[in-house]
Parts: C-alpha cells; sequence; structure tokens
DNA sequence: TGTTAGCACTCGAATAGTTGGAGTGCTAAT
DNA sequence: ATTAGCACTCCAACTATTCGAGTGCTAACA
C-alpha cells in the first residue's frame, strides 16, 4: 500500500470533516469549494477514485459523493490522538460539589456528559483490579445440586448452589475440579475473555451448563466485593442519529444499555487492552473493532481513570462512527481530570 | 347516556377482543362470522353506529373498521376485574429461591414479568409509607444562601443548602416557612401530589423556586430512608407495538424508563390513590388516566404488594393500550402472591 | 505529465398517478 | 327489526415519471 499524498490527506480530511458536520455524502464539487485547495472537481475526482481504490472512502452508490470508510475513520482519528494538546472543555456544571457518595458523582458524570456530547454514556465504578481468583471447589450435595465455592485474593468466599439434571460420578466431580482450577487459577476477571471460556466449555464436554454456572458464580464474587457497577445516560440520544434510529438497530442498542452485560465485556476488553496512545488514556473502537455486535454501526470512545492503587474505572461514550471524535476526546479527558482530582484534592 | 343492550356489550366485546388479537380495526363482516352471533353485517353496521355515537368505538378513518375507545377499553377492563376469579398463572421460572438479597429477587421480578408478558414492566422496592414531615424550617445563612432543614417522623433530619437570586427579608421568610409548616406538616410523600406542589407555589408567588427546592429536599430525604428504588426491565419491548415505535414516542418513552423520575411520580399517585377494587389490589390506568405524558398512548396495570407493617410496593406493567389485560392482571396477581410469600414463608 | 472542461450516464429521492379492496352508510325490500 | 344491494370513500400498495447531484471517461490544454 503506497503512502498517502499530502493532498491526498487534505482532501480525505476535508471529506471526513465535512461528513462529521453534515452527515451526508461528500461530492468533488463540494471539495474544490474549499478556499486551501484549488483544482477543479476533476482532479478531485481523480483524487477519489484513488482513495477509494486504498480503502479509505466508500461511495454508498453509484451517484453519490464519498462518506469515510472505517479506515478513513481511523486515519482521522489517530491524527487527533496524535496532537497531545488536548483542549480542556471546562465541564461548567456544578458537579463534584458536596459529593455525598461516589455513586452519586457518577451518576452525575454519565449525565453531564450525555448532555454535553449527545451521545450515549457510560461509566464503571473505580475497581481494584488485581482481584485473583485462588481456587474453585465443587463439592456434591446430593444427587441434584453441586456447592460450588470460590476463593477469592484477600480470602473472599462465595457459594453457590448449582442444580443437576442428571448426577455426577466422583470422577467427573474431579475432573471439572481439576479443569475449573487449571483454567482459572491466578486470573482476575480481565482475564477472563469469552475465548477462554469458550475453550473451556468445549473441555467440559457435556458438563458446559456447570462450567457456565460456576464462572458466574465467580463473576458474581468479583462483583459484590469490586462493586463493578456501571451506570449509563443518554441512550436514547442514538434517536438523534437517522442511520441508527431504524427499531431493530436502536432496540439491540438500547437493551445493551439497559442489560450492562455487554457493557461489562467492553470493559472488561478496554481495560485487558490497556491503554491505546501512552498518557492519554484514551481508546477508540470504530465499527467492527468494538466486541458489542449491537454497537458494530457504532464509535466507542473510552478513558480509564485512576485513583491510585490500582483503583480504576473506565468512562466511555458511544456515538454513530460520524461522531465528533475531537469535542468526545475533551470531555473525556477533562472528566478524567476531574475525576482523578477527587481523590487528591 | 342509555344502557347498553345485551347484543351491543356482546359486539363490544367481540370488537376490543378481535382487535386485542390482531391489532387491526375490526369490520362488520369479520363480527357477523361469530358464531354467537347471528346477524348480518348491516344489522351490526348499525349497532356499531350507535357503539361510536356512545363513544365506545372509534372509526380511524372513513372506511376502516372500528377500534376501541378509551371508553371501550375501561368497559372491557371494569368487566375483567369485576370477574374475580383471576388465574394463577404458575410463574416456572426458578426465582424467589435463594433470595440473597431483596434487591435479587427484584430485578428477577421484573424480568420474568417482562419476559412472561413482552412488555415493558416495573417494581418498586418495599418501603413504609408511613414517614411523615414533622417540620420544616428555613433559616437564612447569609444574602445568597437559605438553609433547608427537614425533620421526618422518627426523627430523621435533612439540610439542604439553597442558593438565592436575591436576598429575603426576614419577614419573607417567616412567611415562607409558614407556608410550609401549614402545607407539609403530617404529609406523607404519598399525600405530597402534583395538586399540592401547584397550589403552593401559586401561594409562594416569586419565591416558588424555594418551594420547589425545599419540596426536593423532603423527597431526597425520604427516598434516603425509605430507599425508594425502582428496577425496570423490558423496556425496549415498545419495538414489538407498532403503534408506539415511532421514534419520538419510543425516544420518550424509554427515558423516562432511564431516568425513573416519572416512574416515582406514577408510584406516588398509585399509592395515594388506593387500590381500585379491594382486595385485588390492581388498578389499571388506560391512556390518559395515566399521569406520565410520555405514556399516553399506553396502558399502566399496577398491582401493589404488602409485606405487612405498611410496609409495600408497587409492581406495574406498561404497555399498548391493546394489551393483553388478562393475561398481564393474571400475571401480576401471581407475582403479588408470591411477593407477599417471600416474607411469610 | 498533471490539470481541466465537457459530456453522457447512473442512480436514488421525491412526486404524482393508478388500482384494488375493505368497509361504510343509506335505502328499500322482507 | 332485519337484511340485501349499492354507491361511495379512503387507504395502502404499486408503478411510472421526473429531477438533480454526482460520477467516470475522453480529449484538450499548460
Amino acid at each position: 500500500m503506497e503512502e498517502l499524498t499530502e493532498r491526498k490527506k487534505q482532501i480525505l480530511n476535508i471529506i471526513i470533516q465535512n461528513y462529521l458536520e453534515t452527515g451526508e455524502p461528500v461530492g468533488s464539487r463540494t471539495i474544490s469549494k474549499y478556499p486551501d485547495l484549488n483544482f477543479s472537481p476533476a482532479t478531485i475526482r481523480n483524487e477519489m477514485a484513488d482513495l477509494e481504490e486504498m480503502g479509505f472512502i466508500i461511495q454508498p452508490h453509484a451517484s453519490a459523493g464519498r462518506i469515510p470508510s472505517d479506515k478513513g475513520y481511523r486515519f482521522y482519528v489517530d491524527g487527533l490522538i496524535a496532537q497531545k494538546d488536548r483542549e480542556i472543555t471546562e465541564i461548567k456544571d456544578v458537579m463534584f460539589e458536596r459529593t455525598e457518595r461516589m455513586e452519586q458523582v457518577l451518576k452525575q458524570v454519565v449525565k453531564v456528559l450525555a448532555n454535553n456530547t449527545q451521545y450515549a454514556t457510560m461509566i464503571s465504578a473505580p475497581a481494584i483490579s488485581g482481584t485473583k481468583v485462588k481456587f474453585v471447589q465443587l463439592s456434591p450435595v446430593n444427587e441434584h445440586q453441586l456447592l460450588s465455592v470460590v476463593m477469592m485474593s484477600g480470602n473472599i468466599v462465595k457459594n453457590k448452589l448449582i442444580e443437576l439434571d442428571s448426577p455426577l460420578t466422583a470422577e467427573e466431580t474431579l475432573k471439572l475440579n481439576m479443569l475449573l482450577n487449571s483454567s482459572l487459577n491466578g486470573l482476575t476477571i480481565g482475564d477472563i475473555n469469552l475465548a477462554l471460556i469458550a475453550q473451556m466449555k468445549s473441555q467440559a464436554g457435556e458438563f458446559e451448563d456447570i462450567i457456565e454456572q460456576v464462572l458466574k458464580t465467580v463473576a458474581d464474587t468479583i462483583e459484590d466485593e469490586e462493586g463493578l457497577e456501571i451506570y449509563t445516560s443518554g441512550a436514547t440520544n442514538i434517536f438523534k442519529y437517522p442511520e441508527l434510529a431504524d427499531s431493530q438497530r436502536a432496540k439491540d442498542f438500547i437493551e445493551a444499555f439497559e442489560e450492562k452485560e455487554e457493557l461489562k465485556d467492553l470493559i472488561a476488553d478496554i481495560e485487558s487492552t490497556g491503554e491505546g496512545e501512552p498518557g492519554t488514556g484514551i481508546q477508540v473502537y470504530i465499527g467492527d473493532e468494538s466486541p458489542i455486535g449491537s454497537m458494530k454501526d457504532c464509535s466507542v470512545v473510552t478513558a480509564t481513570y485512576e485513583l491510585g492503587d490500582g483503583i480504576k474505572g473506565t468512562v466511555g461514550i458511544i456515538g454513530p462512527k460520524r461522531m465528533d471524535y475531537k469535542n468526545v476526546m475533551d470531555n473525556l479527558t477533562s472528566i478524567k481530570k476531574k475525576l482523578e482530582q477527587i481523590v487528591k484534592g
């Protein structure tokens, strides 16, 4: 893949910026009108054909202008991330005064962010990310019940009664115990990802139900202890963006916000991949890059905030791919700073 | 208004039931095909014209069949409520086993209900409804701040600092104190309804902002103490009903579920009006009867559950006007029973 | 060689007609 | 009181038709 010439970059940026503003496909005539680009539409068209061939832009249909592809957005966003001088948009709300409880603060944060950006927002409560599984023990209670005991670091123990469809032999129980311990020992919640779960299930064969229930216990334990609580706001902002507002998509999207399970997966993914550009703590998922199916036509921008001692949380904004990335990143940076100040100040 | 003849009742019931099933306007031909009604379409049409004149049914447009009006639904629902032999649809989920915390149970309840009915559901945590306002005191702190102190029964005290646009004279403060105490003293949260608020505001004249803030403090106090928590589920089920699924309506509806403030108003209203038919504890709001604007095209069916000692909560289902009232009422009755058993068993 | 004017072409969005059927109200006959 | 018959209405679905924005290509040009 050849490098982009300066002029191509310029045109690509114009296309993206214009599309972000208007939401309409951008044509060659429009671009040629930009003052810093003195070329005829025909010339622009040639360049656009190249850009399309390289995969940066797309033609929705033959007689329309171009819109950015995911790769195009990625180019644009990477450019934004590179320029470090993030402008701190002062959050002017009277928040963070009289912080009765962290919970209140977080609820305010998502609301303010949703208001400022007009996108959907979420935040995870600060949590210690180090809690690890120490051991797991399945013990038969009777023919139809199995007691699962999970111990986490810090000697936190949690029990759960699992109902069995059919009795388990002692040997089978032993095998399951070994599988669980060898797979889970020493792992944090962040390490337990979908791939691992799938793998364990396949190894467990017919007992995958039990695996699932044990994992649920582990998850419950960690959540209870760490309080992996997620607050959201502005999910209905999705209706502001016609390309997302059809009912099936909107339903799935809002459901993800109502259930919050998928959001937890997302946050786990974020925290496991580590922060994007060093220092900023800001990460951007464009379209399919996000692990959540119902958000494949969205972009997700997140920031991780740290309160010291490994206590951290994630705050994120989810909107259409053509979101105002700059504003969103500024807001997140600002919020991140504010949150981190709470502890110190 | 003349009484309905037996035949008119029969026809009206057929129209409603058919419309509930199909969602399509019901024509005279369709009705005449019912086995227990041996009349020609023409005869039915005459009756239908009468029913329309009386306001029980509506013609969406000139060449369509009829659909029930709110009054029609009311007729039908009243008929349902009258027949006391509510069928207890056994909730077959494994719920209520191992009730770790009430919170968990309630979250399960709304989910199960939403699944069973395919409507949106809500439940308020059981709360002591007896907490009353003992006194309210406004004290000037300085020119721009006013301290409001609210004491509730049980000697629960809550403070809030109110910002003033302009200073208040001693006389004005006294007047406000008197107004607040005379209006609020001895009232429970249920007694403080919109009408009362409006009345107080009008009496307060230019100080209505202050009244509002004081009332907010009262509400906050009660909530904190009583934990008026609301759990919801299935808000996105609204997309299943085309007549409600247009984006503006859906947005407002789902927003109400996200914010929960309006739901609290609704529950306050329910608890203040007392239970509908004695014994059942089931109440039905059809369309405009509900106090929530975003639900004017919906029906709300609620049941109040009591855990004894004045501790009670409200569980409700919100769906389209053409909801399956019978199934919904059965489900609510069943849940109500189950919840009340938790304490006893 | 890079740029541009000109032109035929394509495609979607919007608008306007066309049709068919379901349902009605009215009248006159039973 | 009931019903058959009929003219009428209106929506929903479908089918042109038009319009304009935008393209790719070719040939001319600097």
